[in-house]
DNA sequence: TAGTGGTCTAGACCACTGA
DNA sequence: CAGTGGTCTAGACCACTAC
């Protein structure tokens, strides 16, 4: 039992996994069920603790199980769903903006928000914000990239000091002065046209289309701390994504 | 030594973990440099070797370390980067049509790359393609969600005889068919105006702004074998993402 | 061939869950 | 309280890498 006997070339705890991911698929348990605790399946496949915790783990990280200290293992899924992900490692990559730009601000100005707003927002109502208008534009050439509002807490205004003398995004800046990190971010991409007011500081015909990026920064607690809305004049700016299969367990 | 005497509340491979994060920020080794054995770590710990494994897992998921069995752990970073991933896990959401939609094939057509079109697929010159012009409604109202474009190799053809058969993306019936599986999705989303011969069929005034998505489908070998370019009408569609913080070790 | 990380065992105690 | 998964030890052999 000790040497690798059988051809099969696989270690002990990935045959374990594979043996309770069939049988997963065909039914064994619902979702929902618990399976057999460790110490049980340690007896079933005759291997140890350790080699069962393993496969657990695999089966764990594919999402197909959760595990609870004191309660048991429960399935959470029949099957590995096809899954994708877009990894954002570099943040120039998640705004997607090249090295090279700059932000110049237009306006801003502090505002409490109304019922209608705060729903837009997603803050609660009668709380005070920062609105900011704001050009980017490559350093080198003249054509700006995109017009930008952001909406941030006033409470963490004191970031926009910082745009144009530190680099990297806004949230970036509020999370080096305040220590807040976005914990999600949510995107929304849109077509529209140049809104007329913007269409001669982005040097474009009005009724140019663009591409309307929304990013909303939520912390840990949930809670929406910055809004940034580009618009981009249709041809300047494509946004582009990769995503990976993330590969099944058999 | 056995008990958690300290009132660190933290098990030990994460104090180690810990540590040897806090060391590589402190510059202890440079990128490409060999992190101590397991052997040598675990005396320096004073930890079992199963514990050391344990914190080298946890650096090595934050992408700070390559392990190699026989040559041992590289440092790969210093430190963990900012990380964000949206992680797609339903096929659905991949693609962002509600369920209740239906696509109608208008034309297809078999052709063979020039060497304008191979570069701009990414093909080989000379390969059969095949080009499908489909319109994408919702079953229930009748307008037209967008104009869709599909270009698929020619050895791939038959899965069109699936659409409105089978349910599900094009790329799922291929795979469904052959057993080619997208490893990666290259998503490019740009602004645009809806072409003059594309307005009638959309239900929308000539040069509505569009939101035109183009997707890239690529197999495990790199080779693209479908691509899809969807115009979309500016009201009718927003495209939707969520980016999560992926936390750093510490 | 020596040394690395990968796998595995047997056994122990702990922290947590739920009856 | 009994039973679960979480942590940890001591020790072993193996597969791989590099010299």
């Amino acid at each position: 039992m000790n040497k690798r006997e059988q051809a099969d070339p696989r270690p002990r705890y990935r045959q374990v996994a594979d043996e309770l991911t069939a049988q997963l698929r065909a039914g064994v348990w619902p979702v929902g069920a618990m399976l057999p605790t460790e110490t049980e399946l340690c007896a079933t496949f005759a291997v140890s603790r350790h080699t069962v915790r393993e496969a657990l783990r695999l089966l764990e990280e594919s999402g197909l199980v959760q595990r609870r200290q004191g309660s048991g293992t429960t399935v959470l899924a029949l099957a590995t769903p096809d899954r994708f992900v877009q990894d954002i490692t570099d943040m120039a990559e998640l705004l997607q903006y090249p090295q090279e730009t700059r932000l110049t601000v237009l306006r801003a100005r502090t505002f409490e928000a109304d019922a209608e707003t705060a729903a837009q927002i997603g803050c609660g109502e009668g709380e005070a914000w920062v609105r900011v208008e704001a050009i980017r534009r490559l350093r080198v050439t003249t054509a700006p990239l995109c017009f930008t509002t952001l909406l941030i807490r006033a409470e963490y205004a004191e970031a926009l000091d910082d745009i144009g003398v530190l680099p990297g995004p806004l949230y970036a800046l509020i999370e080096r002065r305040y220590g807040v990190q976005a914990a999600l971010i949510e995107v929304d991409i849109a077509a529209s046209n140049v809104p007329p007011h913007q269409a001669e500081l982005l040097e474009v015909e009005p009724g140019t289309p663009a591409l309307l990026i929304r990013r909303r920064y939520l912390d840990g607690q949930g809670r929406v701390y910055e809004i940034s809305e580009g618009a981009h004049p249709a041809p300047r700016f494509t946004y582009r994504a990769t995503l990976k299969r993330i590969p099944e367990l058999p």
